[in-house]
DNA sequence: TAATCCCTGTGACCTTGGTCACCACCGGTG
DNA sequence: CACCGGTGGTGACCAAGGTCACAGGGATTA
């Protein structure tokens, strides 16, 4: 956990709705912190008493539904530019974290302290806008997975999860066990152990350990049969 | 579809937070519409463009979740002095509905039109307050439901779904078909038969035709075994 | 080198729940 | 009255996926 200099840039750069008002910004720098997270670093759990809403300014974050026996499901990354709705909701309603939160690679985040909420919401119309905006994007977000988990099998979340994860990556090759996505998508390794097979059977991607290369082909497609 | 007289009373009534401001309420009034529905009318269909943002005087609202293939699931009930997060967000991003709502029970709405939103957001607080605890509000609930559908199996979810819907309806006896409820969960009318008929010999109710009558004993339980 | 840990593959088995078939029944309506 | 559509009950069967057991292989460390 390093603190890093210049905030300004990288919060202009990331946050152009908010840069809408300089001394919104200059408000935010002056009374938030830029910190820098290390791939896996646990950022919030369930419980946790909420101190500062995330902006993410570089890197990205997953955040986790979690069951009260362990199991969880991946809900949604959070990306740069962008910032959890469901912190932000707990923010807004005074309650603790209802999230795990971790860092899906290094991450630069900027901490906004809760205290300036309550201000920021009568002073500056812009950040009125913003959460408005994060809300009604994430929204759409998690009636997708609502959708997923009604109306389609592990097969189907399994090819979207790994087209997601290439995305937000940025490559084909995506490092990572059968557990850990078993775990994402709250199912078992073995299920995933044999959907993954068969897919590289079907052609569409290449499995060796700790690793799983997608093909063009599998990528360019958007609907499974 | 009849068009009701007096709007205020009503209106400040169910919606003290938006009563807060005089003017906002006179606004209000004076561009929007009051209707009635009678049951089952369906209100908005996924793809329908949005005129206006309806907020629940009297009664309930359904919001279903439709696939491609016409099976659908209940994301919500809306009541009174509360409006769909959804159509607000649809209307925020400036798409169609997403979203199937139709009425529980005769509801009385008021209809807000789109085109003042803009103005509302920059001329009343009170509004984006309001804006933002829906949102809050109901992405909670919509999180319980991934929750539902990712942790808990068909038993657990009917056994919600019959104790909410008495308590939206204020009553121990449904009046509601096996079919109706199979479709609401997103299940088979098989399985709703045998579990409810399983819940009965476990005395949590009891079975008439279209009729099921809750037992106190299950309805002031709340965690399932 | 040996011990150990985690990752992967796979067969066997079981549970949940979706599907099919069929029957009985109630309540209309012609 | 007979007919018919929606409702509910049930047995048989099947598919998806969760669980268990175990084996082999790479990687890391003693």
């Amino acid at each position: 956990m390093t603190v890093v200099e210049n905030p300004e840039k990288l919060l202009q750069a990331e946050f152009p709705k908010l840069a809408q008002n300089a001394l919104l910004i200059e408000e935010m720098i002056r009374l938030g912190q830029l910190i820098q997270y290390r791939e896996i670093d646990h950022i919030l759990s369930p419980g946790d008493v909420i101190n500062s809403l995330p902006l993410v300014l570089k890197g990205s974050l997953k955040v986790f539904r979690t069951d009260h026996t362990g199991r969880e499901i991946l809900l949604y990354y959070v990306q740069a530019g962008e910032c959890c709705a469901l912190t932000l909701s707990s923010i807004l309603q005074g309650e603790a974290s209802s999230i795990r939160m971790v860092a899906q690679s290094d991450v630069i985040l900027f901490l906004l302290p809760v205290s300036l909420f309550k201000d920021f919401r009568e002073a500056y119309p812009v950040w009125n806008d913003f959460i408005v905006e994060v809300f009604a994007k994430r929204f759409g977000e998690i009636i997708g997975l609502v959708d997923d988990l009604s109306f389609h099998q592990v097969d189907y979340r399994l090819a979207k999860y790994l087209r997601g994860k290439s995305q937000i990556n940025g490559t084909a090759v995506l490092s990572i066990s059968h557990m850990k996505i078993a775990s994402d998508i709250n199912t078992s390794r073995e299920v995933i152990s044999r959907l993954l097979k068969k897919m590289e059977k079907e052609g569409k991607l290449k499995l060796a350990r700790e690793r799983i290369i997608l093909r063009n082909s599998f990528l360019s497609t958007s609907i499974d049969v």
